[in-house]
DNA sequence: TTACACATGCTGTATAGACAACTATAGACA
DNA sequence: TGTCTATAGTTGTCTATACAGCATGTGTAA
């Protein structure tokens, strides 16, 4: 009596489906424990490999928390799951084309040159500071507008790594500290200063998304991104395959 | 000469970083291909299962595509990338709460019982249509107006699927053709048709999400919800540990 | 009582080996 | 020439085993 499926899927996507299955009908309760991977390995006849590995894609995709030492646990069913997800959005639009490139131009650009921006995120050379307000530019149009709040705490943390090793952005990818990511996407009407900033009219449509990161339970950015939405989207493009 | 770096990382991490510099610096082009997973164990000196977690793990995050039987290729460096994740974002939009709950709610309130939505997304029981036009509503206030298109090709294949079996949404997780999905959140002025539909004035902004779904080369769905811009924002809110 | 060491149970990682499934290619054959 | 077949190479999955790292409870000693 494995409780598997007779499906022709994977013998881990089995397992993935039995701990949907056991969450979804309530026989797992939100926050409660999972049997231990042993316990799996033994009621289901599977390696604890196979285990392992759905549990970890389970946990990957949110619906499950673990910890070791301790157990797997079902996680509440909202919010945290796709947070990190999400946050590639951001990415995207930052660095469309090459991957340092929009923040090059960008630099260029800046209004206020003492206002740096923290570029421990995406160049090494800046001076960091805690607060500051750019205008991204495009073709010699304003485009966008970007308000940036960093935890003065977190700064040194930033300069004290080393961002030298080339591979900066992937870097940071796997060793920030930043645990979660807030993002909020809204449409408001442009105020005095939006219009004043990107060369539009009071009250014209802008998209803004605001994101928000987390070192635990301390905030440790903040950064709002207001676009014309007249002339700019957020989200990904996708190619259908050429054949 | 392993070529991987000595940080404390784990191994798979390791091999991440090695194989996303080689293709950040140029060293493996766009398209390239990969040297094999024999051939990188070889070099590199971990098992094949540490080379394999590493490039699944990089495929899943886009960086990657693998064919079985042919080999490993440098995916082109976006759009393809995080659009089945991104996808979540619609998800966590629509079943906020319990899974099927919003699109109940939705089905009580259509305007014209017509023009019916296709249910097998969320629904068994409904009839579907190519076509529909909703408007949401929340407390007797109009908050989202949802356009939908589908493949008329495709709702026969949907009609022969057994959705019957209780995990009806991981089912389609796991087994629907939908291979990409692709997203454009947008600000724009209300339309005439928006204004009167939603109860607000012409011009007032609106948040715009216009979701592609495609199965292979074929556009399957076309979706467009437009959200009241006062009112409402997409995203995703993370809530920090209470300890 | 308090502090510390240890055992236990859990998850995380890594390995070696095996087989399955798929693709493209080369060669045999009609 | 065209078609089928065998084969080599590649990725996908699965197992059994081992060890590391972490958290918690327990027992011992101060």
């Amino acid at each position: 009596m494995t409780g598997l499926s007779n499906t022709a899927l994977p013998l881990y996507e089995k397992v993935k489906d039995f701990v949907l299955d056991n969450i979804g009908n309530g026989n797992w309760p939100q926050n409660g424990r999972l049997p231990s991977e042993h316990d799996l390995v033994s009621s289901l006849g599977v390696s604890r490999m196979t285990v392992h590995r759905a549990l970890r894609e389970l946990t990957d995709k949110g619906y499950l928390r673990r910890v070791q030492g301790v157990g797997t646990f079902v996680s509440p069913p909202r919010a945290q799951s796709t947070l990190i997800e999400i946050s590639n959005i951001v990415s995207e639009i930052k660095d469309r084309g090459s991957r340092h490139r929009a923040e090059v131009i960008v630099l260029e650009r800046i209004e206020k040159p003492d206002e740096m921006l923290l570029g421990a995120f995406e160049f090494t050379e800046l001076r960091p500071v805690d607060h500051s307000l750019i205008v991204h530019w495009e073709n010699d149009v304003p485009v966008q507008l970007e308000e940036r709040y960093v935890n003065p705490a977190l700064v040194k943390y930033y300069l004290d790594q080393d961002f030298t090793s080339g591979a900066t952005y992937d870097y940071l990818q796997h060793s920030t500290p930043l645990t979660e990511v807030e993002h909020l996407i809204s449409a408001i009407p442009a105020t005095e200063r939006d219009a004043k900033l990107l060369h539009i009219r009071e009250r014209d449509s802008c998209l803004v998304l605001n994101r928000k990161t987390w070192t635990g339970p301390t905030v440790a950015t903040v950064n709002t991104f207001t676009y014309v939405g007249s002339r700019y989207a957020l989200g990904s493009r996708y190619l259908p395959p050429a054949k």
